[in-house]
DNA sequence: ATCTATCACGTTATGATATAACATTTCAAA
DNA sequence: TTTGAAATGTTATATCATAACGTGATAGAT
């Protein structure tokens, strides 16, 4: 769980909540949290603009096929990240994709195309949940 | 634009709004064309169901990040295809990744992880928009 | 031929996710 | 102290997606 600074009163309330989940949060589940509710936040908009910021400052990542947020598991990280996301209990590991950015800039130079951002998103079942169905 | 057999009414349908379009279009937008009006769709869920088939059948996909949907480019195929977006415009290029298939299956095998299904996307601007923003 | 299981489809309602518009507060730089 | 930018509050609304339940077409079994 990583230390942030800078962040406002309400940055600081998300990015507690996502920091302590042990799963992606979608932001009515934020809202929906006893920390939010304890200090006050108690509208969507509230939640959606300090993940907005958060993200922009890459201490949250967005998960697209979920619509929902996780804490970054390291410092902040310009790189493009993975995230294998489990379909069955929704917990998700984040890592980085170095080995694959090579390829990427080269397929989007092709098309003159500029990558700003890059999302990878791999949908399956984690170890946990296979066992869980084989027994 | 590929051609599609054994799809139901519905499903013929959507599937020609999607390949007609020059870009990935919602749900709400295909209800919204007049190829769906004229042959009589006109409820959400019916072009989710469609959707769903088409995206079971592999003729279609989904973009995430836009909560969208994309005739395939190509044949109907199994293996991951990667993205390129236009933040801009929508426009939106497939192409396919395996040379990051061994990468993804190495980074999932790490975890013990099961992957059913990859996500693939880039943000950015296409060569004609960027064209566009320096004029 | 008709029974019955299955699948697609229709219809209505509702749930879940996200943003617009505008007012108010905060707070630090000038 | 003024004042301007950023954050926040509040209300309403837009957008995306599915639940629940009923109907009609199709096809194999009897
Ligand atoms: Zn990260
Ligand atoms: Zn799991
Ligand atoms: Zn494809
Ligand atoms: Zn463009």
């Amino acid at each position: 769980m990583a230390k942030a600074t800078g962040l406002t009163h309400n940055q600081q309330i998300v990015f507690d909540v996502l920091s302590h989940a042990d799963r992606p949060q979608t932001a009515y589940e934020i809202l929906g949290s006893e920390l939010a509710h304890e200090n006050g936040l108690k509208a969507p908009l509230t939640i959606y603009r300090a993940l907005e910021a958060l993200v922009d400052k890459a201490l949250v990542h967005r998960i697209e096929s979920l619509n929902a947020f996780i804490a970054c598991d390291h410092e902040p990280h310009p790189e493009p990240a993975a995230f294998l996301i489990c379909r069955n209990c929704r917990k998700t590991h984040e890592t980085t994709m170095e080995a694959c950015s090579g390829i990427f800039q080269a397929t989007a130079r092709q098309q003159l195309f500029t990558v700003e951002q890059v999302t990878i998103e791999m949908s399956g079942l984690c170890a946990e949940c296979q066992a869980q169905a084989r027994s």
